[in-house]
DNA sequence: CGCCGAGTTGAACTGAATCAAGAAACGTGG
DNA sequence: CCACGTTTCTTGATTCAGTTCAACTCGGCG
């Protein structure tokens, strides 16, 4: 029923007018692991679609490094603040293996948007389910302890424990990585 | 520059040809404090603007009453997994005045939103702003302690701590009522 | 009046952070 | 390809913020 899950573009690739309409607004790009795509303090301009690779978004709280989001293949990442509200972000991206990529810029994507309100529906449908899977985050971060937010995140998405390394885990569990490794080690 | 803030829908009802289409597909309603708006494990097909008096979103975690939302003058409230998804929610709303409110049920809505572009478009700018709340709002809750969530939600939202229970603003803040009791005795 | 839920206060307990030190993994240059 | 230094991960001991449990107070309302 719904064509959303987990932030995947699969819904986009897979429908051809939709899938052809982008082609028209997005470049690819590769990159190497540890490449920064947005640097915090700055306006964000561009969204991108994970081809192959992960990326996280973190920012810096008083020294210590926060991720607070990943995107693997099919999902778009950028920093949302900036890219939506047009204003310097605080956030930051960093390619956690080698990636492909594509970028697809804000002014293209609002044109894209205005040039025909199929699009511009797309776009309400996407931010939609966005806001549901944070509104799932926020039920998950609170009122659980470290072990369950543990194990929560390990049934969703067990695959970023082999891919992310544990300190960068831990920090998006909200816990430090003495816990996260005690938790880990049964 | 951005003309939403805080889920308010002033932009709507300051922009007379927005007003207008809304007018048509809401209805005026009056309920006393304790009323239940929305009941959960039902399908919510309503999305309410409050026009005077306040409300909450809240669920049952283990017996335990916690409130996830609140919206007063101005701003809007709905089960936003049920209304967006159209299954059945686990939050309910529930009065915390007596309350004066419009009601807009979901299919008007779409309706609407597929009448004309600009009110598709208003739609996503709308959930636009809905989301960056949340991301703030998680930054609010995850790596802060007692004091500072009960700070920032103070200088954020003042006019809550008198309208509403301590025992909902402690749920909110994820705190137990005799922790936010002790904060509040400085 | 006396009840009842809401709020306060105190004492004991506990989950997770902090601090510290050692082991393992990584990457960079010779 | 190995040696070295740096970062990451683990494990242990201690500390602390916040929960739990319990008793008491207050204010509204039948």
């Amino acid at each position: 029923m719904n064509p959303f899950s987990d932030q995947s573009v699969t819904f986009l690739l897979d429908n051809p007018e939709l899938a052809e309409a982008f082609q028209g607004i997005m470049t690819y790009q590769k990159y190497q692991k540890h490449h920064i795509l947005h640097e915090s303090g700055t306006i964000c301009n561009h969204l991108y679609i994970i081809i192959s690779g992960i990326a996280r978004v973190f920012y810096y709280k008083e020294d210590k490094d926060i991720s607070c989001h990943f995107a693997a293949e099919k999902e778009t990442i950028t920093t949302i603040d900036s890219f939506i509200q047009r204003k310097k972000s605080k956030y930051n991206i960093e390619l956690m293996e080698d990636t492909e990529l594509f970028i697809i810029s804000h002014s293209d994507l609002e044109n894209l948007f205005q040039s025909h309100p199929k699009y511009e529906h797309f776009g309400r449908l996407y931010i939609q389910q966005a806001y549901i899977e944070l509104v799932e985050r926020i039920d998950d971060i609170q009122l659980h302890t470290a072990q369950e937010r543990y194990d929560i995140l390990m049934s969703k998405k067990p695959e970023l424990f082999q891919r992310i390394s544990a300190k960068h885990i831990a920090s998006f569990l909200g816990m430090t990585p003495e816990t996260f490794s005690r938790i880990r080690g049964k």
